[in-house]
RNA sequence: GCCCGGGUGGCGAAACUGGCAGACGCAACGGACUUAAAAUCCGUUUUCCGGCAACGGGAGUGCGGGUUCAAGUCCCGCCCCGGGCACCA
């Protein structure tokens, strides 16, 4: 057959147009027979265009769904939309379009380049997160935890990002700022909220991570330790004069006879029995601390004048207000030990309150005044009555149980985790499902009312209260309970939310009469292989492992955890930035396809660096790409159908061809490296070139129908385009993964290097499979080896089979 | 400050368990083809020294030590970059 050009741009139109037409094609279904495997990418935020970083993403998922179908897997692949989100209502605001609109429109545009590059999903299980047949489940899964209270409503200091103008969850602080905002510090707001009991889960989310231990990378789970924060210790009760028992966090009651003072923070409700001037000087602590955002501050403090008594050694302490105290951990308050803490030696160094040793290292004496600095090592207890002598390990839990048992502490366990605050005073979000009646109270809205509505005619000015308050048919309601005039609330919830359980709705997406049918979770359940961003290592991904949770404890049949795996791509960067709408650096991934074709982008995205390494994006390299492309095509449409040549290079390129297609088989099944993938058809490719006059036709077709399937996962309209140049019909991805043949691929030959102390002196060629002692023998005789041993003496001779042999001489 | 990653040619990178450092691609240069250019094909390209040459010799994976016949890879101590946490008691 005579050479073709190459042109992407008429061979993905074909390819295209063909698919389009079959709704099948990418489709899966239930069938406890086959092994299913269930693989996952992200879903987008529907903003506008996917960029090049969706395509690296997708692209990963992509290959390897297309992979396991070859391998004979029943392939779950889906996609959705996450489609609620403060973007939509800011576009509303500056184009005058209703957030629904303009969502759903960027919706159809960033499907069709969905289809554009041929990612395999099965669109018919497609989940779109602001439509109620979705939300209406975020609805109801809020009732159930209102039943059994891990949903409740407080009054709290919360995040209040004044650009979003709403509330933030702790996991949406970024250095002190809004994670959307850089550069806005978060202002601390006392507001009515509702949160989720995440911290009912805290001690299960921090055990089961075990279970995900080498299947999720350690960074990740790393992350997730540290953010759940657990801290074993013990609570302990001063009594304060004329006020009452306050009770203080410690992981270090065995340091007990050293505390010189109590320190409590500036919001703590002692504060509010004590004058004016004092009230003003924590009430500045406060703001101070709200405005500055993060970074070191001075530590501040101020003398209350109340004095608590240290219930071990029965002394009492001044109690001092201090700003570097947070209200939000422990209990407020503390007893400081400034010679065994660094923090409480900083301020009462400074204040000039008393520093008093009470631990010396195992080897030494009690430390002497005046100290240095604290030190916070464990050692012997000493100069604390009944305990002195004590390793510090073994008095922290005795006088944590002392503590108990004389009824004025406990041993006690904190964490840094706090509950997710799901209430947003957003309009673009899931209503939360309550009505609030003069009566009755909170109410839930029943089951038989939902969803509650997201109203469609709402103006959004970005300003004042949620938006929904402006919409008296919304807010006015009667009681469900009692009937009388009563409102809905009009907070929203997080977007958060609706990305915690999504991926269950794929696995039943058109259920209408419960958020899915637990057959279904079953055989699809867990997740096999789920690809995302590192950014989500704490948010989204502490978010699922939550839901399920819950979802198990309010009766629903899931596993406890819902992803096995979990691969965490890197970043694609631009000018030094992640690639992000609001930094206006995006490469819009139709502008690449454009140019090249869907197949080069493709191939791009996963050349360009190992799949979890951040990648800053230059073009410089597509070209390579698209040229590797052309060269395959022409190659493979000038050789199907001729004679071919004497068959003397068969051996070698059917070599290569089985090497590459082993190397490609472990890539999948191990480490993921598909640059080297590409890389490795990138060489099969240079061979056959060099090679291709003395290749005979048979073995031409043997290596180009390997060749095609190996393209296959990566690039599939080339793929696919090849797979009818040789007459075969139906989609490629659906042929079983060819078996490597090991004689085939097995080196004949082997150079191996001489070294003479290390360095290389010779190299000589050998048979494969040499032991030792032959390779030595080979070794000795080969002429400049003996040239380079003359006169010297040899002390030592390694052979390495298939390596190296190394003369170790005087 | 603490906890994770990472530092290899002009650039993106490769070297999987210690065994030929720089595969593959980009860029650059040279050649073939062409009236010419593009495209394509074939070469060269870590660096220094010697040589017209084939070739020979030295250095080299952030820095300084160490282990080993052998170190990009292992150990100790630093420096730099990226990420996470950051008064968490």
């Amino acid at each position: 057959m005579p050479e073709k050009i190459y042109d992407h741009n008429q061979i993905e139109l074909k390819w295209h147009d063909q698919w389009s037409n079959d709704p099948d094609l990418y489709k899966a279904e239930a069938d406890s027979a086959r092994p299913k495997y269930y693989v996952l990418e992200m879903l987008p935020y529907p903003s506008g265009a996917l960029h090049i970083g969706h395509i690296r993403n997708y692209s990963i998922g992509d290959a390897l769904a297309r992979y396991m179908w070859m391998r004979g897997y029943n392939v779950l692949h889906p996609m959705g939309w996450d489609a609620f989100g403060l973007p939509a209502e800011n576009a509303a605001i500056a184009n005058k379009r209703a957030p629904r609109d303009w969502t759903l429109s960027n919706v159809e545009k960033m499907k069709r380049t969905h289809r554009r590059f041929a990612f395999s999903y099965d669109w018919d299980r497609e989940v779109t997160t602001c439509e109620p047949d979705y939300y209406r489940w975020n609805q109801w899964f809020f009732i159930r935890m209102l039943e059994k209270g891990l949903a409740y409503r407080k009054q709290a200091l919360v995040n209040w990002c004044p650009k979003c103008a709403t509330v933030l969850a702790n996991e949406q602080v970024v250095d002190g700022c809004c994670w959307r905002h850089d550069g806005t510090p978060v202002e601390q707001r006392a507001l009515e909220q509702w949160f989720l009991r995440t911290t009912a889960y805290a001690e299960e989310l921090l055990a089961d991570i075990s279970k995900l231990e080498g299947s999720w990378p350690d960074r990740v789970l790393t992350m997730q330790r540290n953010w759940i924060g657990r801290s074993e210790g013990a609570e302990i009760d001063f009594m304060i004069e004329g006020y009452g028992p306050v009770r203080v966090f410690t992981t270090r009651v065995d340091t007990i006879y050293g505390a010189t003072c109590m320190i409590i923070a500036p919001e703590h409700p002692i504060v509010a029995g004590l004058t004016a001037e004092m009230k003003a000087q924590a009430r500045g602590m406060i703001e101070v601390r709200a405005n500055e955002g993060p970074g070191d501050f001075e530590k501040e403090g101020f003398n209350t004048g109340l004095h608590a008594l240290n219930p071990f050694n029965g002394e009492t302490v001044p109690v001092w207000v201090g700003n570097f105290v947070l209200m939000g951990y422990g209990t407020g308050a503390i007893m400081a030990v400034p010679a065994h803490d660094e923090r409480d030696f900083e301020f009462c160094t400074k204040y000039g309150i008393p520093i008093v040793p009470v631990i010396r290292p195992v080897d030494g004496p009690v430390p002497q005044l005046p100290l240095k600095a604290a030190n916070g090592d464990y050692g012997i207890v000493e100069n604390s009555g009944q305990w002195s002598g004590m390793k510090s390990e073994d008095a922290r839990t005795e006088m944590a149980r002392h503590a108990e048992q004389c009824l004025f502490g406990a041993p006690a366990i904190t964490y840094r985790l706090k509950d997710w605050g799901v209430s947003r005073q957003r309009y673009w979000g899931t209503p939360i499902p309550v009505i609030h009646c003069p009566h009755c109270g909170v109410v839930a809205v029943p089951d038989d009312q939902l969803p509650v509505l997201l109203p469609r005619q709402v103006e959004i000015t970005g300003k004042g209260r949620s938006p929904l308050e402006e919409v008296p048919e919304f807010v006015n309601v009667p009681c469900p309970k009692c009937g009388s005039p009563a409102k809905r609330e009009t907070d929203t919830m997080d977007t958060f939310v609706d990305s915690s359980w999504y991926f269950y709705r794929y696995c039943d997406s058109k259920n209408s009469t419960k958020p899915f049918d637990s057959d279904k979770i079953k055989y699809w359940f867990p997740i096999d292989q789920y690809i995302g961003g590192v950014e989500h290592a704490i948010l989204h991904l502490i978010y699922s492992r939550f839901w399920t949770k819950m979802m198990r404890d309010i009766g629903l049949d899931v596993p406890d955890e819902p992803v096995k795996k979990l691969f965490t791509q890197g970043m694609v960067i631009s000018n030094g930035t992640k690639m992000s709408k609001s930094d206006g650096n995006v490469v819009p991934a139709d502008d690449v396809a454009d140019r090249y074709g869907a197949d080069t982008a493709r191939l791009f995205a996963l050349f360009a660096a190992p799949p979890e390494k951040d990648v800053d994006w230059i073009d410089a390299g597509v070209e390579g790409i698209h040229r590797f492309q052309s060269r395959v095509y022409r190659l493979a449409t000038r050789n199907i159908g001729t004679p071919g040549g004497d068959g003397s290079s068969d051996a070698k390129v059917l070599r290569k061809a089985h090497q590459v297609l082993r190397k490609i088989t472990e890539d999948f099944d191990s480490r993921w490296h598909f640059n080297t993938s590409i890389a490795a058809m990138m060489e099969l490719t240079n061979d056959l070139y060099a090679e291709e006059a003395t290749i005979s036709a048979s073995a031409m077709e043997h290596v180009i129908g390997i060749f095609v399937f190996l393209l296959a996962p990566f690039a599939p309209y080339l793929a696919q385009e090849l797979w009818s140049e040789l007459g075969r019909t139906g989609p490629v991805f659906r042929q079983p993964w060819p078996a490597f043949d090991a004689d085939l691929a097995r080196e004949t030959e082997i150079e191996i290097p001489v070294q003479i102390n290390g360095k290389i002196r010779a190299r000589f060629t050998v048979p494969t499979g040499l032991d030792k002692a032959q390779l030595e023998a080979a070794a000795r005789t080969d002429e400049k080896v003996i040239a380079a041993l003359d006169g010297k003496t040899i002390v030592k001779v390694i052979a390495v089979p298939e390596k190296l042999v190394n003369v170790v001489v005087k």
